[in-house]
DNA sequence: TAGCTTTTCTGAATCGATTAAGTAAAACGA
DNA sequence: TCGTTTTACTTAATCGATTCAGAAAAGCTA
């Protein structure tokens, strides 16, 4: 910039000008620095220190607890982030995607080095340490779906109605006559090893979205006067089709078999699919599926998922706005819970007789 | 910081010292140095200042031509991102998000604004002025998929075999025995309008990719003394299996029917699947598919799609470490093109008697 | 034409760090 | 004990812009 000064003559604070406030300058003078600048192959400000100067760097970030790339590979999480990347695109703001986790190991270190106006909490246990790097950095931050425990920031939050939608899943079941009902579910807590989790690991779970699931399955099992430690809950590793497939294998080998599997997520419902394919089980004869999301595939599943519509896209769009608006200075308060809507298709069915009961 | 400096009692060189390099200051004064920074809420360097001192920012930028919307909707774009990100994890550096679009415009601005250390350029259009707007930032770049015609820059570039993958695609419906064709294909350039694409349109084609990949497709039938022009093309201006359902309904409408569709991605098979299945044709049976990419779902699809696998993530992780290994200041090049290869599965089978000739 | 406002541009401080070069003190070798 | 190396810090320049408080020039009014 100080070249570009130089070579029209004039000084740096006119080229900045030029470019952050034409009006400030004569239209003659304006093109000249302009020109001046193509000549010598100047495209502008330099971002980096435009941002130190103003304090604000126009980017979000979008805090992730665990590696990017299992992110990309989370349909629900993909959802979300188009929303936030809609926000971040009426408000012209770039995108900046933060792992917690650097290559397996959990580190804050990425939220100290973010160079973000804000963040965008997503999917963070509990208690996680990363949300006091959080704090530490002063930024305006929005949490989403797993607010933690402490009030003492003053982060908005929005969230879904998860409680209420896997109630609905359970009831649906129940509904139908389902008795016998097993639980497929993602990581519980950080560091998950994966197999039947029983009451003592339930206990641990971390994510409160995942808590408020369980919860909800429970309390619509429990109301037809089964109790909940005879349902079993696999716990996944990882949010991967194949992951459900195994846990599915393991329940479907149980005696008496359940009729009705209840996964936490789309991703896993897939998966429990190919097992009951794999085994010769139809779908919804022998065994009755519902999953959670309700993401594009799952319409187009063999057979169409029953699942739990939650709006992913927009609770990424209510987040990001939420933020922006806390970015503007404003007070603005998180929307409350949103809807989640149970989405009947052709995965569930009555039991067939005998299994009942 | 100087506060910190202050509280100390040192200079603010040995409090950045301290953060940055811990060797070059006693234990005991780091420890101080340390404490006194929690006490007073400091968590460190700010990133922005850093970077404009260091001439780095810790980031790389992933320049995708669209929306970033519509980056999230594709689930090819999506695992592209999944690779990039694995390379950005390794490296330490953060991914940020730059739309080559903002609220509908086509707008190099972000471009100018990013705070990035490099540029990965994903699914440009030839002739984009968007490139000119990333070479003027001088910052290294790898170009994916579309280099650009002119290659004055010195950007390496990844691509995949796309004109090999089309052909195997095409192949293996002509040895099948079908001669009625017709292909499904998402945006020729910029600002589609949809619709069944002539030559003139055709010709038009801006994306490198796509123009191979119709390339091949156009080898392999006219291999077998079938005339390009007899091979309907329809442009769907979205890659969503919505726009690819009813293009197959127009195409299925055709008579003589096509015995079989080739799509351009699997988004769009997965929609032509839906439009065979709303017109009560049977695939295989009636109607042979493939498409193209190779996505999780395919596999899962009913039926299973036959269809073009192209390693997305490898090509997003080459992308990324290519990036990485320029700025690191070395000269490295891409890779050759990337194997695509022909995945049969269920979606595809002789044509019923009477169609193929 | 004097006095006042407006327009157009400049000077200089500032944002928050990094880093090469330099200095004072401590440790070391002979 | 003197010269030399090492250790531990500091000084001051720099990265590339923004922005506020003026100053000079131009335009306007009466």
């Amino acid at each position: 910039m100080k070249e570009v000064a130089a070579e029209v003559g004039v000084s740096p604070a006119t080229v900045s000008n030029a470019y952050n406030r034409p009006d400030q300058l004569s239209e003659g003078l304006r093109r000249r620095v302009m020109e001046a600048a193509g000549r010598l192959g100047y495209t502008g400000p330099d971002p980096t220190a435009r941002g130190l100067r103003r304090g604000r760097v126009g980017a979000i970030g979008v805090l992730y607890a665990d590696r990017l790339s299992y992110a990309f590979a989370d349909p629900a999480a993909v959802l979300f982030f188009e929303g936030v990347s809609r926000a971040a695109e009426e408000a012209g703001l770039g995108l900046l995607l933060v792992p917690g986790s650097i290559s397996g190991r959990h580190d804050p270190e990425a939220v100290r080095g973010a160079a973000v106006d804000g963040f965008v909490v997503y999917c963070m246990a509990e208690g996680d340490q990363m949300m006091g790097a959080v704090r530490d950095r002063r930024l305006p931050a929005v949490l989403v779906d797993d607010p933690p425990k402490d009030p003492a920031g003053d982060m908005p939050n929005v969230s879904v109605d998860d409680g209420g939608g896997a109630r609905a899943a359970a009831e649906h079941l129940v509904g139908l006559g389902h008795r016998r009902i097993a639980v497929v579910t993602f990581e519980l807590a950080p560091r998950p090893v994966g197999g039947l989790a029983g009451p003592d690991r339930q206990a641990q779970t971390a994510f409160r979205s995942t808590r408020l699931r369980l919860d909800g399955y429970r309390e619509a099992v429990e109301s037809v006067g089964v109790p909940w430690r005879d349902v079993p809950v696999y716990e996944c590793p990882e949010n991967l089709p194949e992951e459900g497939e195994r846990a599915a294998r393991i329940l479907l080998g149980m005696r008496p078999r359940p009729t009705a599997i209840l996964a936490i997520s789309d991703q896993l419902a897939f998966g429990v699919l190919e097992a009951a394919r794999g085994m010769g089980l139809s779908v919804p004869g022998d065994l009755s599926v519902v999953g959670y999301d309700d993401v594009p595939e799952a319409a187009r599943a063999n057979p169409p998922l029953t699942t739990v519509n939650q709006p992913h896209v927009e609770k990424g769009l209510l987040a990001g706005r939420l933020l922006v608006a806390r970015l503007g200075g404003g007070e603005a308060e998180g929307p409350g819970p949103l809807p989640t809507r149970l989405v009947v298709r052709g995965s569930t069915a009555r039991p067939a007789r005998g299994h009942g009961a």
